[in-house]
DNA sequence: ATTTAAGGTTCCATAATGGAACCATGAAAG
DNA sequence: CTTTCATGGTTCCATTATGGAACCTTAAAT
């Protein structure tokens, strides 16, 4: 299988990945959240090359996750920005900051610190479960069959699917 | 640069995404919290050819997010198995689910769904602040810089370091 | 003696990427 | 009024990464 056939799979993570799975383009996004919203500055920022930037920012704006506006209609110069659709993806970013800052991080401590502006305090992001506001750890989670694989299975799609690894989950 | 020089960049995201930002390193992890252990059931699983699995599951086993055991000796069979560390990229892999199950999901409805076996319910996961316990979002969180990025700005490092983009943030 | 299963490696054609050069527009500088 | 600069790109080509198929190795099973 190519990599451009991965949103073939009845898979939210495929399909999630086949929009911003690629290189650089979580870097972009990380940009966007930070505020940067013109090509030089991605640019500078990023290091990537002019045209694969042109290729990745083309990429999100036709999936919806950014948008791309005019800012002076008199040089035709332009500013990108997230769309809902991709401030949505915010929780993406905080994971692997949160990951990075535990894992990846050198002897002078983390590059960044988020402030969260409800509480004033350094944010300690966790993923909760929103019913009974208890950490969500791959130990306390199952995964079973949903709707979109088991209407696929019932029309006769999905014929050599095979569901073993679900039921066996992280032991 | 190269996509092999982003992890020196000072970015947890950047060197996060170095471990597990290319093509289908977090396809194989999300087979490995499903419970995927062996070569041929990632092989069969996730329809990527030999060579560039073996290739993930080395480069992961290098930085340790899994590992490699014996599970037949006379056979020399291999199994691969989340360490620690990989098992806490977990909020990665459910904020790529949440995501794509909004944005992503096609009319059967989700593909899978998840039981939190600490209340029974289908998950509903949020990035919560550990603090408050408000939900953490990009318009709630202000980043600034941390002693990664200072402590380099003072020993002169980064001198061509430019943080701009970080005191506008998203708007 | 041959086949099968697991877990790979090798070879080669195709696709993606990186670096450098080039282009177009309008504003600013000399 | 000619040249230079900034922004936002595109084109060309060499280098890397990837996909597909074939092949390899070990030990058991037929």
């Amino acid at each position: 299988m190519r990599w451009d056939e991965i949103d073939s799979q009845v898979c939210s993570v495929a399909r999630t990945l086949s929009l911003i799975g690629d290189r650089w383009t979580m870097l972009i996004l990380r940009d966007c959240f930070l505020g940067v919203t013109r090509f030089s500055d991605f640019q500078k920022s990023l290091g990537i090359t002019k045209h694969r930037l042109s290729d990745r920012l083309t990429k999100l704006v036709d999936s919806e996750i950014i948008k791309k506006q005019v800012y002076d209609t008199s040089h035709n110069r332009y500013e990108y920005k997230l769309t809902k659709k991709g401030v949505e993806l915010y929780p993406v970013l905080m994971s692997l900051v949160s990951w990075g800052d535990k894992w990846t991080v050198d002897n002078d401590g983390t590059p960044l610190e988020y402030i969260h502006s409800s509480c004033g305090n350094k944010i300690k992001a966790g993923t909760l479960c929103e019913h009974c506001d208890d950490p969500v750890s791959a130990f306390t989670v199952t995964p079973i069959l949903g709707p979109g694989i088991l209407k696929k299975i019932n029309r006769g799609e999905l014929v050599d699917f095979d569901n073993q690894s679900i039921y066996k989950s992280i032991k």
